[in-house]
DNA sequence: GTAAAAATTTAGACTGGTCTAAAAAATAAT
DNA sequence: ATTATTTTTTAGACCAGTCTAAATTTTTAC
């Protein structure tokens, strides 16, 4: 059994190797754990012997069967917990991230199971993001980042990253919630930021921002 | 903010203490905290030096205004936890505790206000017991442990405690829920086991089941 | 193809919580 | 009241997780 912290680094590893596909390096890990370059070398040692990673010095971090299955169960209870918060207890969409960070590590097979049931069994989260379902299968999205799409052309929002609260209220403020048309008017160049048009309203966006907007064609 | 560890020792201190009126000693506090007198010496220290118990060397501890707000918000979140987890998710009345050993060390006060809101704000939790306000303010209940009662007479069972999974499937399966009526018929002298009549049937508890068994004469 | 820069790992130390073994204080027994 | 027993505290150690500073390896630049 995973601890906490164990937890909390495969679920970045994860994410941060597209869903396993990839190799991470050290210094991704420290900056989305907001920790340092030396902690996470520690840290991989002991995934690495529980056998949740595959790990060559210097070369990076490869996560194993075992180490894919323990972070989607986490990613499945962080959002079947969001989906309670938002649908059952009707908190905001962008105020649940930091509740459904600490209630992701309940131990308990039958509660996460009872807790599905009692949401009907949904298939993705307040923000658009697919919810692993008890064996760890999860929907792969089609769809990209909002600055992949070309100029000119309108997607739909299908779902946003819900890394941190900020975000999620810029984007709650502005309107680009999932569901909603954008279109892509221009390109800045120097800076990479967008020009969009969401509810009929012109506004530009930075590139930090549209990464964590995905959208379908 | 105390930490996960210190909430436990709040809350043991708080329940071994008469709700804060009576002092505590070292080893008491290492039995029901399954841990050994040293560190329990650590630990008192600790919340010392935060202002959630007075210490005096040899003496015991006894828990300040603080450790008993903090201790009574722990006890808040617990028992709204098992509420939601009998009401809502289904659980039956013998599996909840575990759980909410768990759920209650998550922080979050608008959670809890949520939470209470969405359960029709109760007053007791499904094991009996009072649940205490947002100003932890708690209900004083009029009863006694089954033990105290006199052969012969009558009473109905308020609320068990909640400390453990086996005496609660016990409890319910030999019917000594809240709400039932019990008769003590009498008291065996050399190992003070009762005699008693629930549902109609004669059954025969140890002293440590009684002891577990508030009733209101 | 060597030097400079960047990334990674090691070494050693710290905090929180725990332990065992030994010392000190309080209580009980005669 | 002095000894024996129990309770509590201290001393020293360990594990998980983190850090800084230094050493090592890899990558980049010329």
């Amino acid at each position: 059994m995973p601890s906490f912290t164990e937890e909390n680094y495969l679920k970045a590893i994860y994410h941060l190797s597209g869903s396993g596909s990839q190799a991470v390096l050290t210094n991704e890990i420290a900056e989305v754990m907001h920790t340092k370059a030396a902690s996470v070398t520690d840290m991989i040692k002991k995934l690495s012997a529980k056998n949740f990673i595959s790990y060559e010095k210097y070369y990076g971090v490869k996560i194993t069967k075992q180490g894919k299955s323990e972070a989607l169960m986490v990613i499945r209870k962080h959002r079947l917990w969001e989906t309670f918060l938002v649908e059952k207890l009707r908190f905001n969409w962008d105020e649940v991230h930091e509740i459904a960070e600490q209630l992701e590590h309940i131990q308990s097979a039958v509660l996460i199971q009872k807790l599905d049931e009692f949401l009907g069994f949904p298939t993705t989260d307040p923000h658009g993001e697919p919810i692993p379902d008890k064996h760890g299968k999860i929907a792969v999205p089609l769809r990209q980042p909002l600055h992949g799409l070309a100029a000119g052309y309108t997607g739909t929002i299908e779902a946003v990253h819900d890394s941190d609260s900020n975000l999620l209220k810029y984007l709650n403020r502005i309107g680009a919630v999932p569901g909603k048309t954008i279109k892509l008017i221009g390109k800045e160049e120097y800076d990479e930021s967008l020009e969009v048009e969401v509810d009929g309203k012109r506004l530009t966006i930075s590139k930090t921002v549209a990464e964590n907007i995905l959208v379908t064609a």
